[in-house]
DNA sequence: CTTCGATCCTGAAGGC
DNA sequence: TGCCTTCAGGATCGAA
């Protein structure tokens, strides 16, 4: 479900409502997501106040007192919303963080409808997200992180920095698109639709694409993600926000999930094809 | 080293 | 209506 622009929906939406917060109590539900979950480490949030959300790749950080940072992905399928604390669980709950209780006048504290404050919940069917908690300070350091290539927003992602990782390397550029040691949070969704937007067939061996192309590409990416994030991020079949609102971008799908619609530039019909077990989709004319 | 396919899991959708 | 197959936004591992 969420690639970078759906991960950065849930951070803003949570953040204001998150920050300057304590866990009181942490409840894990589930043995495990893709990897077993550490109780004894999850439990010990407990009682620390939330500092900042920060984002990295497709994980959403949590960073919280004493130098810990609670560490979420949310795999195809999970969500993380908020829902008052005496809601009874949903099915596939495998987390629940129960919030405190903010101090404030009454007619600002929306937090006191229900008379039972809030939770912050993991629900993934699928369970191919993470959790787990790390020292903030080692954080770049850990496995999950330590092979992640440049992060597409930032400063450091360029045309010339597509074309430097690209040296040496075969294989179409969607692949490489999609390959997170290269750039992160380009899922399939905006790998197609980047691939789109910069006019490129998605079968197109890296090797053979162009600097012109590769700055034209790398710009594709960053609007197609900003331009996603403006929207609320891709609601396709469940993704929703952290108060549980989906987003638009799927409105704006140029080609993704479109086989055999008009093309918007040129009419042709859009195509389907699979590349390392993924559907693409693209526009056979105006890609190439 | 890279690249590809299989794999973890549930649920939605489509064919019959 | 119901049963069966196929497919889905991610990331890792092993094989080649």
């Amino acid at each position: 479900m969420p690639e970078l622009p759906e991960v950065e929906v849930v951070r803003c939406s949570l953040a204001p409502r998150l920050v300057g917060r304590r866990f009181e109590s942490v409840e894990v539900r589930s043995p495990g997501l893709r990897e077993p979950l550490d109780r004894a480490a999850l439990e010990g949030l407990a009682g620390r106040r939330i500092l900042a959300l920060r984002r990295r790749a497709k994980y959403l950080l949590i960073d919280v007192e004493e130098g810990r940072t609670l560490v979420l992905h949310l795999g195809m399928s999970g969500r993380l919303t908020l829902a008052p604390a005496g809601e009874p669980p949903a099915l596939h709950e495998h987390l629940a963080f129960r919030l405190d209780r903010l101090d404030l006048p009454e007619h600002l504290d929306a937090w006191r409808e229900g008379g039972e404050g809030w939770r912050l919940r993991l629900v993934d069917p699928r369970r191919f997200g993470l959790a787990f908690v790390l020292p903030t300070a080692v954080l770049e350091g850990d496995r999950h992180f330590a092979h992640l290539g440049v992060e597409p927003l930032s400063e450091d992602f360029s045309g010339a920095a597509l074309r430097r990782a690209a040296r040496g390397r075969r294989g179409p550029v969607k692949s490489f698109l999609m390959d997170a040691r290269v750039v992160v949070g380009v899922g399939n969704i905006y790998a197609s639709e980047a691939l789109y937007r910069a006019g490129i067939h998605p079968n197109r061996s890296v090797a053979r694409v162009a600097a012109a192309r590769w700055c034209r590409l790398a710009e594709a990416v960053v609007a197609v993600l900003r331009q996603a994030i403006a929207e609320g991020g891709t609601t396709l079949n469940d993704f929703v926000d952290g108060e549980g609102r989906g987003g638009y971008f799927q409105v704006s799908l140029s080609v993704y999930g479109r086989e055999g619609e008009p093309c918007p530039r040129c009419a042709t019909p859009i195509r389907r094809a699979v590349h390392a077990g993924r559907g693409t989709f693209y526009c056979p004319r105006c890609q190439r």
